[in-house]
DNA sequence: TATAATGTTTGAAC
DNA sequence: AGTTCAAACATTAT
């Protein structure tokens, strides 16, 4: 789950502050039980973190690859987390859970979250600018770059850049770095008006796809960088580049 | 049915 | 001591 969706996650479960949880259940490792009869103060997402602040403490989910939530709703499965309170409940599958006890905005940084109102353009260049020798799929994917930033986002970004994923941040122009912390943002921003209409799949244009939309060439698919996640690039108009 | 995938942490090995 | 990397975790659509 990308950091869009957590957007749309935080959203979705606005009815829940200022309620009080009544019934804690999940099979969670943690302490979960002492969530019971707190009272929710704010639900917010910093990337794919989806954070609820309590009266007392914070509660961190992330859903990795496979997590999943109901609201209102029950899935077949057991939830790892569940929250009861007064007009609803909230279910979490198969994500983690955590506890934070210090306030969540002295260690978050929310300029680096690319879906928040702080996001601060300069200050992402220059981090990005510190990493000459990482390649540019990796410095989209770091969550301490450009916190939220998943795959999907990943590849759509180069691609609408004409980036070849493997290019190394040294052989970009200080142009080419701005375009690409402004598409990223750009980008997050589609992706999560599409989402909220059930649209996101509809507009991939290189992600899963086997033939370049814009030259037809054929998408070349192959784990990059450091992370080894899997980059989908036109072999034909996503060059690598030297300055 | 086997595979692959919107991800991160941990801890062993070097 | 710092870096690297495999393993672990866990779900579901194709």
């Amino acid at each position: 789950m990308e950091g869009p969706s957590l957007v749309i996650l935080s959203e979705e479960l606005k009815s829940f502050v200022n309620k009080r949880v009544l019934d804690v259940s999940g099979n969670s490792k943690q302490d979960i039980l002492r969530l019971c009869g707190r009272k929710i103060k704010e639900i917010k997402s910093w990337g794919k973190h989806l954070l609820i602040r309590l009266d007392k403490f914070s509660v961190r989910i992330h859903f990795l690859m496979f997590g999943s939530y109901r609201i209102n709703e029950k899935k077949d499965s057991a939830p790892r987390l569940s929250l009861a309170c007064k007009d609803g409940e909230i279910n979490f599958y198969s994500c983690s859970v955590s506890f934070i006890e210090e306030d969540i905005d002295e260690i978050y940084d929310w300029k680096i979250d690319i879906m928040s109102d702080e996001w601060d353009e300069k200050n992402i260049r220059q981090k990005i600018k510190k990493g000459k020798n990482s390649m540019v799929c990796d410095v989209l994917m770091n969550q301490n770059i450009f916190a939220g930033v998943g795959n999907i986002i990943k590849n759509e970004v180069l691609f609408n850049l004409h980036l070849h994923p493997e290019t190394l941040i040294k052989d970009l122009s200080s142009r080419q770095i701005k375009d690409l912390v402004k598409e990223a943002r750009d980008y997050s921003f589609k992706f999560y008006e599409w989402k909220k209409i059930y649209e996101l799949k509809k507009h991939w244009q290189i992600y899963r796809k086997s033939k370049c939309p814009r030259c037809g060439f054929p998408v070349k698919i192959k784990p990059t960088g450091k992370g080894m996640r899997r980059s989908f690039y036109c072999t034909g108009c996503q060059v690598k580049y030297k300055k």
